[in-house]
DNA sequence: AATGAATGAGGATTCATTCAT
DNA sequence: AATGAATGAATCCTCATTCAT
């Protein structure tokens, strides 16, 4: 009866479960994991509720495998720019801070309210995010302050309690955008509050002799 | 199962509303509001499900109901510490971030992570939360700020972004002890978070003299 | 709290029966059996909801009493009415209908419908009806019918059909006024439908002579 | 108990709809609105409980639409029945009593009770029936008697009261039928209801001429 | 591979009924 | 005698999941 366009039908089987990944980020990120019917999930996706289940085991496994497969690519990348970086450290945060902000921008923030809100229903996945997000994200910041301190360009602080205070805002930025942004009258400015938290940080780290 | 205290009940038409409250806070924060079974609450507050609606129209009801009355107490006693303090501003930050440190470890640190997971599906509630809570608060740090700028105590920052800066930390910590901490190896210390913050923050805000 | 005049007290106990099953009826006319609420008819009585069960011992039976209750004193006199009648058929007929007219106006007009909604879910009540109601109502128009028959007042029509036709506008004037009038422009005109049928009735069964 | 069929289900969306409505009637017929169960009703039309939901959104729905799709198709039946009628009135309204009998007979026999039963909680479904049955169907009987009388082969009586005379015995039979003939001893017979009925009524109308 | 009709377990909600006061 | 807080069985309805096509 409906004649779709041959290209309609390229859309590949390889293409199909970020496809669903998508569609299920989007509707999760909305609603929350129990609100969240797998017939919207499906319909976003442009596929039959069944279609599903040929890729996904369950809603949960979905839900897992959302919270994965949008983290993992940029877990890597995050890591990537410290690695190799030769320059003052208060640049480096700056850089992570920046590109972060990036991140908090796209569809990825809503990934920490996901975890944040169904951590005690998932505890494979609550697990599973702090041992490879929080964990890591916090020691890496670490990282940076420590060679900041070695290096003499921050003073000695709490390094542990510390990289809370860096990551804070950006997480609560995120968490902003995806739960009570929409009823505000203007979207938070996210590179302005990257502006300001690095102008306090960096003079927070600030040793004496500055 | 039948065992039958000699009094089946009693009537504690006073005190019945709180201790559903109390109960349904702790559900709510265990599992999120869709998990959460209203016969769970019943029983965790020594009832029937049916007593419940008694006292509550419905989940929704008793979930802006509990949000509602865990905050209120709480928002006069933050704002009239701001209001007759005399001394030193940074004094008075120190303060206001201790007294929020206290809240986060209390039943109401579970609140904030109630309204984001679920601001999508609740506007009212979402709303008044903005309005009544984020905003309120926003608005006594952002006093806070502009009150030791003027004083000469701070130096000039961008003050509608710093106040994120200034509560993040605290709000982070309300979320990690109601979602992640139970799976790590050991609570946070939210003390040593609060004097690492006030470390940072306050030389962040230090003027150039000093 | 509320000083209540001491006449009020005065409700005799002996009255509430009454007070309850008017309320009740009330209630059971407006909704049927089932949609409508103990509490409310307690309300309308008066009286809280426990008291109800001092008097009736459950809906079942107060809906059963309601019905009984309000028929009994209606069929007595009903009966009364032709028992000693000495003149023509024709002006017992239309007595007997004007009569019943008067019932369909009152309260107990409610009950046809009642019954007729829930004879198949209460079999002792709709036996009762059955029996004491409308093969007694019946027999009564047969008695008149047969007694002009036999008198040469009316021509021979097959008597056990024939009762139907004389009650059936009644009964519906009855429903109606129970059922889709609210919805209606204005109210049935009961006299002018008895007129009318009596009109047509008499005139039908007429002796070919006249 | 699980006995299943080797084909657990089979695809009949174009026949459920009808077969649920069959089932609904049945069920509501036999003990009225509330006192019917979705799951039995999902009994009778040989599906689950979820099944129905497929089909119709809720309980107040399919009721409305038992009512609606039983009438509608016997509704132009009859008005087309006196259309294009050129023989004398009396053998018009003959026909007409005649059919309405045979639909009294049948299971569309059943909604006028469940109507007036449920007219006070469905005034939608109330309107509905005033207008498209009621009236229109006293309307047709009126047009009828008005007929009669313009040419000369009926008395002049009151159209408006007297339309309900001619169609209650029809309505007090389909209401028995389906309240209180079931504990009678023998069925009504409808066809010999209408003939005394008839007799009653033509000689009722007869003109004084003849 | 894709569909979507069908299922049924799970949970919110109502309200008749009980009983300590 | 009267109350009304408490109960829990009953039932509607949703939606993740299955499977014949």
């Amino acid at each position: 009866m409906q004649q779709r366009s041959p290209t309609r039908w390229r859309r590949r089987k390889e293409a199909r479960p970020d496809e669903i990944l998508a569609a299920a980020l989007a509707s999760f990120a909305e609603r929350g994991f129990a609100a969240t019917r797998l017939e919207d999930v499906a319909a976003r996706a442009g596929i039959s509720k069944g279609t599903l289940y040929l890729y996904f085991k369950g809603k949960e496994e979905l839900f897992e495998a959302v919270v994965r497969a949008t983290l993992l690519p940029n877990l890597a990348r995050i890591e990537a720019l410290a690695a190799c970086f030769e320059g003052p450290s208060a640049i480096l945060l700056e850089r992570l801070l920046l590109t972060i902000a990036g991140v908090v921008n796209s569809q990825v923030g809503a990934i920490p309210k996901l975890v944040i809100a169904e951590a005690g229903n998932f505890p494979d996945l609550a697990r599973f995010y702090l041992d490879e997000v929080v964990r890591r994200g916090l020691r890496l910041i670490g990282t940076i302050l420590r060679r900041g301190i070695e290096r003499g360009e921050f003073r000695a602080v709490d390094v542990d309690h510390a990289v809370f205070c860096v990551i804070a805002p950006m997480l609560i930025a995120a968490l902003w955008k995806n739960s009570l942004e929409p009823y505000d009258r203007a979207p938070m400015d996210t590179e302005a509050l990257v502006r300001t938290h690095l102008d306090l940080l960096l003079r927070g780290l600030e040793t004496d002799g500055r």
